[in-house]
DNA sequence: TCAGGATAGTTTTAGTTAGTACAAAATAAA
DNA sequence: TTTATTTTGTACTAACTAAAACTATCCTGA
C-alpha cells in the first residue's frame, strides 16, 4: 500500500496521460478506417505516402522517415511488392542497398488515396482556427519535450 | 496534383497530428521500457494493473477496461497463466463466462510493479504545475472531442 | 418446452511490432 | 593488403492487433 502522499504523486499525471492516449487512439481510428477503405493497411499507406512525389529511396531512408523499423519494413515492402505497387532494385553504387520506388500503379494508388485520406483527417479540425491549431501543436510539442527529457535521464 | 487551395487545406492539421503522434509514442516508450524491465509486456501489465485491488472479473469486463479486444485477450491471459500470475475459472452462474483473478504471485507482482511504473512515468511531469497539467489535459480532451465528432459523422 | 437469437470466450487469418541474429558489402585501421 | 568495424537489409521469434468465424451456453417468446 502506498502512503497518501505517494498515492497523490503517482496519480498526478493520470488524467493527462489518459487523454493523450484517447486523443491518439481516436485519430488512429479516424485515419486507419479511411486508409483501410482503400485496401491498404496504415503502414502500407505510410510507405506509399512517403514514396509519393519522390524518385525513390533506400530502405534505410524509408525506415527513418516512416518510423517503421527495418525488420518490419521488409515484410511491409514484400506485401506492397506482391500488390505491384513498388519496385525494389539493388543500388548500383552500394550493393548492400536497395532502391525502393513506386511503380506506375503505385503512383496511381498514391494519387488516389493520399489526398483523400489527408483531407478526410483534416476535416476533424475544420471547426478550429489556424491560431487554435498552432497553440495545440505547441502544447503537444511541450508535452513531448517533457517526456523525451525523462526518457533520456 | 492538388490545387494550391486543396494543398493548403490538406496540410492545415499536419503539424498538429505529427506532434500528437510523437507525444504519444514518446510516452509509450517511457512506460513500455519501464514495464519490460519487470519482465512484462505492456498488455500484460495492463491486465495486472486492472486486476490489482479487485476480487477479479470476467473476460468481458477485463476487455472493456483494458481496451484489449476479446480475441487478443485470450492470448494475453494464456501467457499470464503460464507465468502463474492469474487464475481462470468458470463462473458458476454462467458457464459461458470465465472469472479471472490475480494469484498470490500475481498480487505480489502487482504490488512490486504498479507503483514503480506509474511513479516513473509521473516523473516526466515533475516540472509542470498542477495548473499546467490541468490545462494540457483540457486541451487534449478538446482535441479528442473534435476527432470523435468527425468519426461519428 | 423448445426454436431462435443473444452473449462469452476461443480460434483463425492476415498483418504489424520489437528484438536478435545473420550475411554481405563497404569502410577504416594496422 | 589484411584485419576489424560498421552498415544494409533479411530471417526468425514471440507477442500483439482487429476482425470474422466458430462453439458453447444462456435467455426469451411462442
Amino acid at each position: 500500500m502506498n502512503t497518501p502522499m505517494q498515492q497523490r504523486s503517482v496519480t498526478r499525471s493520470m488524467a493527462l496521460v489518459r487523454e493523450l492516449v484517447r486523443a491518439y487512439q481516436a485519430f488512429e481510428q479516424l485515419s486507419s478506417s479511411r486508409i483501410r477503405s482503400h485496401g491498404l493497411t496504415p503502414p502500407q499507406f505510410d510507405v506509399i505516402a512517403t514514396l509519393g512525389n519522390t524518385p525513390g529511396m533506400s530502405c534505410k531512408e524509408l525506415s527513418g522517415r516512416t518510423l517503421i523499423t527495418k525488420g518490419t519494413l521488409t515484410g511491409v515492402l514484400d506485401r506492397l511488392l506482391d500488390k505491384g505497387l513498388i519496385s525494389r532494385r539493388v543500388d548500383a553504387n552500394d550493393r548492400r542497398s536497395l532502391f525502393v520506388a513506386l511503380t506506375a500503379e503505385g503512383e496511381s494508388v498514391f494519387r488516389a488515396t493520399f489526398p483523400d485520406v489527408t483531407s478526410h483527417c483534416d476535416g476533424a479540425f475544420d471547426a478550429m482556427s489556424d491560431e487554435e491549431l498552432k497553440q495545440i501543436t505547441a502544447t503537444l510539442a511541450g508535452l513531448r519535450a517533457a517526456i523525451t527529457a525523462k526518457l533520456e535521464s
